[in-house]
DNA sequence: TCACGATATGTTTAATTTTGCATATCGAAA
DNA sequence: TTTCGATATGCAAAATTAAACATATCGTGA
């Protein structure tokens, strides 16, 4: 009641983003890169995934490289060669860590989702 | 146990961040422009808002009238003139879609702390 | 009616990201 | 031993975003 936000709210999309980062502030690893990593495992190749997600293979081998610099050790094992040209796979450790994400994330999706429609039914 | 991602852990933060945005996804309303009202509230002014958060007044300036051209309506009362130069305060609305805002983010803050927390745990 | 300080807004520059381009490396299979 | 396609990486170009700069407007109180 009250405000009349009709018309408009229908349209409104909502986003959020988790992400972690060292002391200096430098990202990490959030959605983008755990979607990244999900999907590389899941189609064996850096490449297949950032022509899939429409990111160029560039600039995810770099944040790859960050994410790898910061925990130390690596997340993906990395094949050049061969008649397929290479290939790319997780770790155990790589998994390990993107199931954990899943995990959180799975926890919080459902929260999020609620309080936004809370949200916008305290608007009307 | 078995992955060690010990001494790097503790050194992890956790962020995120909720917005919404419309159809075209352009950004709406987001934490930060939800912290700026809630200041230009307390404060009483625009200007002050700005200086206190480190954010141009140039720039805040754009972000607010993107905030009102999307929703229809004011958030903000401005008035020009005076001694005191002017100021702004809130609208009935605008209050209302702080407090609204500000009943969704308490809604998952416990949520994604619990969770992150989780995280951690889950790669020892 | 003059001065003052905040709001209003266009323009321009700087900083940051992202993209694009080029080129090298690698190794299994033909 | 030649080929092929993915990985590896530097560097320049382009696009996006934010910061700076410059003025104009406004209206109350002195």
């Amino acid at each position: 009641m009250g405000t009349k936000f009709t018309g408009r709210l229908d349209s409104i999309q909502l986003h959020y983003k988790i992400w972690m980062s060292d002391a200096r502030e430098q990202g990490i690893l959030g959605d983008g890169k755990w979607q990244m990593l999900k999907l590389i495992e899941e189609k064996g190749s850096l490449k297949a995934a950032c022509d899939e997600l429409g990111y160029t293979y560039r600039r995810t081998w770099g944040n790859l490289r960050k994410i790898e610099q910061f925990f130390g050790f690596p997340l993906l094992e990395k094949h050049r060669g061969g008649s397929d040209g290479g290939n790319t796979v997780l770790t155990a450790e790589g998994k390990r860590l993107v199931k954990a994400f899943d995990t959180f994330h799975a926890s919080v999706d459902s929260v999020i989702q609620e309080g936004f429609e809370q949200f916008i039914a305290d608007l009307k």
